[in-house]
RNA sequence: GGUCGGUUGGCCGAGUGGUCAGGCAACGGUCUGCAAAACCGUCUACGGCGGUUCGAAUCCGCCACCGACCUCCA
């Protein structure tokens, strides 16, 4: 089989995995700032490491993945200098910043649970490592590389970059940035504007808010990254992974504080995934254009004909390669629908197949090309290519045009399994269970049942308004040669 | 303004020097009482101009357009 090859962000290449410690990986992802419900953009680096964490565990390595969840320290824009996140949208909604914190973890918990993303190995958050924080701060200061002013600390970025190389993984240079600064009002006790904050003094209305060395105050917007995620994977890590919106500052700062702290690169190998758009504009929040997860699955938002349903959203992720950008549209997302539907369902066919002799398809190639599309930085949509050839094929072998024998239909079995539930992540979702699906199960089969009589009588009509009626209730009515088949459509 | 990336058929989206991407849609056929589903077939594109090459969507140059980051954002 070919080397597992991913695209490192650092040196702009695609690269050989190694982990450091053989048989064992160690990544950290940057995760959700809980002050808003998740939307459209949140699932695509949830799903993108959802599916290398998923891949790793199927290549047999042990993984500790890391996704935290950003519960603090986040300053807001010009409109209100200074103030947390969490706390401007406590005291609109009257309620304690770690209601609205708790409210949107569990619901981006289940957003992902829903788009059928495994939880990570540890999910920290950031109020959860103030002690932590603060002793990276201290150390950080420690070395020379931090100062204090008027009970805040700031990472000083002039001094590092005399010795070291800041901008190295968003290729910034120094003088460039210099140029480029925006003088920000807050800035004004800062010895440079590039320098960044670690710890920031709070003002006197703001509610989150730990004592500290240095005063009361909270953590900076970087340094929860670099303090969890060194506890949690050591010094030196596999893989760091966020939106490509992170590379500069945040995770040029990451670089530069694990630097600073212990003297040498902490992470590895850096990926970013691309972003969605709509309509060719990006997503954001000042923009107003956001779709929400929970909009996308009810279908309640302007931009949106109808309800997807999270497998769909993650299909539709899962054909473009995460580091390409990926545009948002309607007609994308119903394609998107139906290809997955053609797929799920050959996929269960496989299970009716009835082995023949002979074989008129290599399985084994088809298993080596999926394996080198997901070998090579995670090219989902090739290797969902590949998963289509094999569809044809599936489905030529149930109308009798093609032929495999019992030992290739084990290994089909085994294949289809292994890319697209454990490692694609996809599945089935129609309704199945409970008793109320039984009695529909038994109602339908004999309206149709009814109609197989009538067409035995040639009784067109009457026939064709219990198909009708039933498709108009949203049922898929297939006639076959042992009777029917149907199924519910969502 | 600086830095980086992109421009592929009706839509989405792979692909990096010669050979089929794939999905969706459309059209024709097989099957069917008629359908649906499935299968077969058709639609063969690569922003513009120039260059390198036997040969370029793929390499080089210039131009146009779009986007991202530089400011909280996945």
């Amino acid at each position: 089989m070919s080397d597992f090859i991913i695209y490192n962000t650092l040196s702009r290449s695609k690269e050989i995995f190694k982990p450091l410690n053989p048989g064992h990986v160690g990544m950290y992802v940057c995760g959700p700032t809980v002050y808003g419900e998740a939307h459209l953009g949140h699932s695509r680096p949830a799903i993108t490491f959802d599916v290398l964490f998923r891949y790793l565990n199927h290549l047999g390595y042990k993984v500790r993945y890391i996704r935290n969840i950003t519960d603090v320290g986040h300053l807001v824009n010009d409109a209100d200098e200074g103030e947390d996140k969490i706390a401007k949208k406590a005291k609109v909604e009257e309620l304690e910043p770690m209601e609205i914190v708790q409210l949107y973890t569990n619901s981006y918990r289940q957003n992902m649970a829903q788009l059928n993303v495994l939880p990570p190995s540890i999910e920290p958050s950031a109020s959860g490592h103030i002690i932590e924080q603060i002793a990276a701060v201290q150390q950080l200061i420690d070395s020379g590389f931090a100062y204090e002013i008027n009970g805040s600390v700031y990472f000083d970025v002039e001094k590092y970059a005399s010795v070291h190389n800041y901008g190295k993984l968003s290729r910034r240079k120094i003088e460039d940035l210099y140029t480029n600064t925006r003088d920000l009002d807050s800035q004004n006790e800062k010895k440079s504007g590039l320098d960044f904050a670690v710890w920031k003094k709070a003002s006197s209305g703001h509610i989150m808010n730990w004592p500290s060395p240095w005063g009361t105050g909270y953590p900076g917007w970087h340094i929860e990254c670099t303090a969890m995620s060194t506890k949690y994977l050591g010094e030196t890590f596999d893989i760091h992974g966020g939106g490509l919106d992170l590379l500069f500052p945040h995770h040029e700062a990451e670089i530069a504080q694990g630097v600073a702290c212990f003297g040498h690169d902490t992470v590895r190998y850096w990926m970013h995934n691309n972003l969605i758009t709509i309509n060719g504009q990006k997503m954001g929040k000042s923009l107003g254009n956001f779709i929400t997860l929970n909009e996308l699955f009810s279908g309640t938002h302007p931009l949106l004909e109808k309800a997807y349903s999270p497998i769909t959203i993650r299909f539709f992720i899962l054909q473009a390669h995460y580091r390409s950008p990926l545009d948002f549209s309607n007609e994308a997302l119903q394609a998107a629908e139906k290809g997955l539907e053609r797929l799920l369902k050959a996929v269960a066919l496989l299970d009716e197949l009835i082995p023949s002799a002979d074989s008129s398809m290599d399985v084994g190639a088809l298993k080596e090309k999926c394996y080198a599309a997901i070998n090579d930085d995670l090219n989902t949509p090739v290797l969902i290519a590949h998963l289509f050839d094999g569809v044809k094929v599936i489905n030529s072998v149930n109308d009798g045009k093609a032929s495999v024998n019992a030992q290739d239909l084990v290994l089909l079995k085994q294949l289809y399994h292994d890319f697209t539930f454990d490692i694609l992540g996809f599945k089935s979702e129609t309704a199945s269970g409970g008793s109320d699906q039984e009695i529909l199960k038994k109602v339908v089969d004999l309206l149709l049942n009814l109609r197989v009589e009538a067409k035995k009588n040639k009784e067109w009509a009457t026939s064709d308004k219990i198909r009708n009626s039933l498709t108009e209730l949203g049922f898929e009515i297939k006639d076959t040669k042992e009777g029917f088949s149907w199924e519910l459509k969502k």
